[in-house]
DNA sequence: ACATTATCCTGCACGC
DNA sequence: TGCGTGCAGGATAATG
């Protein structure tokens, strides 16, 4: 599950691979990607164009392309998004493809098509995705006062809470468990309730989780292929129910949050 | 106004 | 063996 770390591994690696390249050709093999745009008008309108700069904002995908349009894509749960050698070889679970004028192309592959694709101009951008993101957790603008403030007011469990884009941008299920357990929060808990030294302590722990995090990633999807979030990160509660904290031993809960697991050890966090 | 639930998708694990 | 069911969940829409 792409969370901000593997979004970020994707991001560098088109960096290095499609900076400069000028769409030749593109096809939207399913069509709903791209609602409510229509996928012929997506691939047409994507044509001529050059990938000028590639940038992520939380789990988003942003190819910037020469003529003020944006190709935003988001990769769900499943997806992902790489340059091939070959475009003409593409495999069976690609949604999207952007052929090069050199025979190389970018496909974005989606086994489950959870996610989305969309050309945007300056104006959509800002208002369809910009405008519903919170702030960058490894930026210099998130720091553990930011965090504070915003506690003070948050009255929703502390898992919902980080795993709202509005918020903070880029966590997901696992990162925002993980989170938790390393500050010692319980997942159910408001955030308003949180002291500050443990609120301190959460900041720490996103920054940290996210540095490393991207660091594995990175070297990770240093070949073509997929990750998975056990290649990338060694999880501590994500995925671990009725086993043993590392820290106290206790075994490992499983509850449902808005319809969503969250894994957490009673012990720690209380 | 807020919180919970349904929806989109596919593959896989599971029980009978 | 095979079939149906449920589950995984990011984000949004719809419902209560």
């Amino acid at each position: 599950m792409p969370e901000l770390p593997e979004v970020e591994a994707v991001c560098r690696r088109l960096q290095d691979q499609a900076l400069g390249a000028r769409i030749l050709q593109a096809g939207i093999q399913r069509h709903a990607i791209t609602r409510p745009q229509p996928a012929s008008w997506v691939a047409q309108e994507a044509a001529g164009r050059r990938i000028a700069h590639i940038e992520r904002r939380g789990k988003h995908i942003l190819v910037g392309l020469s003529g003020q349009r944006t190709l935003h894509i988001h990769l769900g749960m499943t997806g992902n998004l790489y340059v091939t050698a070959d475009v003409r070889l593409r495999p069976a679970e690609t949604r999207a493809w952007f052929a090069f004028e050199d025979g190389r192309g970018l496909i974005f592959e989606d086994q489950r098509a959870l996610g989305r694709l969309h050309l945007l101009d300056p104006g959509e951008l800002e208002r369809n995705v910009l405008e519903h993101l919170g702030v960058e957790p490894l930026s210099p603008e998130f720091t553990a006062a930011w965090l504070a403030e915003k506690a003070a007011r948050a009255r929703q469990p502390a898992k919902l809470f980080l795993m709202d884009q509005r918020i903070v941008a880029g966590l997901g299920n696992i990162y925002a468990a993980e989170a938790l357990f390393r500050a010692r929060i319980h997942p159910g808990k408001p955030l308003s309730r949180v002291r500050r030294q443990r609120l301190e302590r959460l900041h720490a722990a996103i920054v940290s989780l996210l540095e490393q995090a991207i660091a594995s990633a990175v070297a990770a999807y240093g070949a073509p292929g997929r990750f998975t979030e056990a290649e990338s990160f060694a999880c501590q509660v994500y995925g671990r129910q009725g086993e043993p904290c590392f820290r106290c031993g206790r075994r490992i809960q499983r509850i449902l949050q808005g319809g969503r697991s969250t894994y957490f050890c009673p012990g720690c966090q209380r």
